[in-house]
DNA sequence: CGGTACTTTGATATTCATCAACTCCCGTGG
DNA sequence: CCACGGGAGTTGATGAATATCAAAGTACCG
């Protein structure tokens, strides 16, 4: 595994760094090669759309990460989704947002007009695929949400989380058993339907089990993979 | 109230009776129009597709209820959705079904075959626009479960339940006010992430307090909708 | 009728939320 | 430079909600 990283990096020094620096994890990006977006950026805590907000623009996440939320009447929250780098948020064809998208921290993101959205998918089929494919994607990421939070224990949940996210930085890094959390306990919490004193223990019970360990609150270092695969799945 | 109904049924009894019967409720299907749809009848708890299938149709429900859902690995199961009358299962881009359809009751559905979704979809704009839509539903839909499961006590997720499936009725009845169960207890536990026991529990404490009626364990009549709307959104 | 699946009801156990106190970190301003 | 304050996170004690276990009741279907 380690071999093999060096190895790439090996072969990518060859070649001018430029190319790979932004290019690299942008290829698969929903809206490279349109010519009309534009550039956002967000700091930490802010919205980038309500939910009820007319629908403006589509978001692809560079770099940064977004929690996409929606709050019910009594004031509690559910996060829906963890934006990251390469993310797209405001899919779906209604007249208005039906969440928040707010930046966890400092966040930058390429935006398509709505109007243009409309425009390409009547355009250009090979798009419109691809933005099936986006459905589908955020569809079964949703339902997975759903499996998660509706059968699953705290440490399973937690598990599954933290595993999750390493599936992320792994597609994209390659530095796989470190996972920087960008959002907070409380952001964690309303994604898998805990509270995040229930968050807090069971992060450090993992650490105790040496699991995981912790620096700096943020940064997650995985110990122990299998472990915490067995504990997702239920196995203990 | 009891008088708009009334009159709704006075006017359309003045008319071709046969005119109103299968066909008012299927003008907004999905597949109608297409000349190259099947149909297909399955038996009550007989599956449809299960997950991991090669994705060979779509479907809609003609009549019936059929239960979308996924399995985990230590067996427990999650209810995404009950696809009733007007519903398309089978949505999304993957090469196989990422979910089980099983139907709850005697089910008949309209088929189109995968190869002919992927022609439609290239040929007509208006068509894939149509299905954006419904991924956007169906999207939709799984948040707010999300919502009702991560956020929710079980009072509250069995009267936002009841509110949903009501809501269904208005829109395909007009009669409101009864609602048939299509589904047995444990697919409604699953669903909610709750217990058969915790399900029967609930229903029965609302039946005490007036709150419903249910008869035959399946036909579940609203009696205070206020009341319902107010556990719905825990304002009690 | 008889058996099976479904449902209800009761007693108990467990998990997780709640309430409360405390620590740590960071930035601000005296 | 230090005191102050606020947000974030941790830890502990307690209680409530819901799962679990168990058993009886009911509907459904051959």
């Amino acid at each position: 595994m380690l071999a093999r990283q060096c190895n790439y990096e090996f072969e990518s020094s060859s070649l001018p760094l430029s190319k790979y620096k932004d290019d690299d994890r942008g290829v698969e990006g929903f809206l490279n090669g349109l010519p009309e977006t534009t550039e956002r950026v967000v700091a930490a805590r802010e919205y980038i759309f309500c939910e009820g907000d007319a629908k403006t623009h589509l978001y692809e996440v560079k770099t940064g990460a977004v929690c996409i939320s929606k709050i019910s009447i009594d004031g509690s929250r559910q996060v829906i989704k963890f934006a990251l780098s390469g993310d797209v948020i405001g899919l779906g064809s209604q007249e208005n947002y039906d969440t928040y998208a707010q930046a966890t921290t400092l966040t930058k993101l390429k935006a398509l007009s709505y109007a243009s959205l409309r425009r390409i998918i009547q355009e250009d089929t090979t798009f419109s695929m691809k933005l099936w494919e986006m459905m589908t994607e955020e569809l079964t990421a949703t339902r997975n949400l759903v499996v998660t939070v509706g059968q699953r224990s705290a440490p399973q949940r937690i598990a599954t989380f933290l595993l999750n996210m390493q599936e992320r930085n792994r597609r994209q890094n390659l530095d796989s058993n470190t996972i920087v959390l960008l959002m907070t306990r409380s952001d964690i919490a309303d994604y898998l339907g805990l509270t995040i004193e229930t968050v807090s223990r069971t992060l450090t019970k993992f650490k105790l089990q040496k699991i995981i360990d912790i620096v700096e609150n943020r940064h997650v270092t995985i110990l122990n993979f299998d472990k915490l695969e067995d504990l997702a799945e239920g196995d203990i």
